[in-house]
DNA sequence: CCAGACGTTGTT
DNA sequence: GTCTGG
DNA sequence: CCAGACGTTGTT
DNA sequence: GTCTGG
């Protein structure tokens, strides 16, 4: 799956990229090498603008933890953070926005988790894994806006604009860890992949592929990054592998 | 008809 | 054990 | 995903 | 919103 992961691509990083984007300099797209559930996320989609009628590519930030329209409050979200991609567009939850409102959401890997037995001398404890592919991972995500029906129209903070990321079994090495793992855009499906007009499901998985075919570097790292409150490049360091998953 | 659900993941 | 918060 | 919190009433 | 279960 992908529960845990590090975003530090800049939108220069992405116009590079991907091409033209726009986005608003007042959001602060600060780097995460710990970025959570709940957070906010930096993602890039294409919405019509209501005022010209034109297509526009943006990077804007999207609540990690899907919130479909018809939620009557947003607190179910924060476990709506995966859509498996084998059923995404028969779910409820997610059907409408797998047809119409898809992005992608830049990583630059994600974490794993096993368990380390106790032994004589400590407990159990969480081990973290870092998977990567040696550069940017276009994770496939859907986004949905939800009204606060408890706000005013006016007011900005009445939609919450929400995202998930598509999953499907892991393969590779990326295997070895967990047996899910998260889906990617290749740059060159992106352009299909976003447009809102493209709805048929088979085109559609299509594009769905797996980071690196599969073939993730997978390193250990501290178990400071398994505290949310964590956070910075030295969370990436390596550390020693007690289970041998590392290649 | 109305009421209630609607999602993923874990573990070896 | 199970839910909430981040 | 992981960490951390979990609470109110009874008075057999 | 839309489907399922009763």
């Amino acid at each position: 799956m992908c529960g845990r992961f590090v975003s530090t691509t800049t939108p220069q990083d992405l116009v590079g990229l991907l091409g033209e984007l726009r986005w608003d300099p007042a959001e602060a797209f600060a780097p995460s090498w710990n970025v959570a559930p709940t957070d906010p996320v930096p993602a890039v989609l294409e919405r019509v603008d209501r005022e010209t009628g034109e297509l526009v590519r943006q990077f804007r930030p999207l609540r990690w933890g899907l919130v479909p329209s018809w939620s009557k409050d947003p607190s179910g979200g924060a476990r709506m953070i995966n859509a498996r991609s084998e059923t995404v567009n028969e779910k409820p939850a997610f059907r409408k926005a797998f047809a119409t409102r898809r992005c992608v959401i830049p990583a630059d890997g994600y974490f794993e988790w096993r368990e380390v037995p106790a032994e004589a001398d400590r407990k159990k404890y969480k081990q973290p894994y870092f998977l990567s592919t040696g550069s940017v991972m276009l994770m496939a995500g859907l986004y949905e806006f939800w009204r606060d029906r408890t706000r005013a129209d006016d007011d900005p903070a009445a939609w919450l604009a929400t995202t998930t990321i598509i999953t499907k079994d892991a393969t590779d090495t990326a295997g070895r860890v967990h047996d899910r793992m998260p889906l990617t855009i290749a740059p060159d499906d992106v352009a299909s992949w976003l447009a809102p007009d493209l709805t048929d499901p088979d085109e559609l998985h299509h594009l769905l592929r797996r980071p690196g075919d599969g073939a993730l570097r997978v390193r250990a790292v501290s178990t400071a990054v398994n505290s949310v409150r964590s956070n910075g490049p030295e969370l990436l360091a390596d550390a020693p592998d007690p289970l041998g998953l590392a290649d």
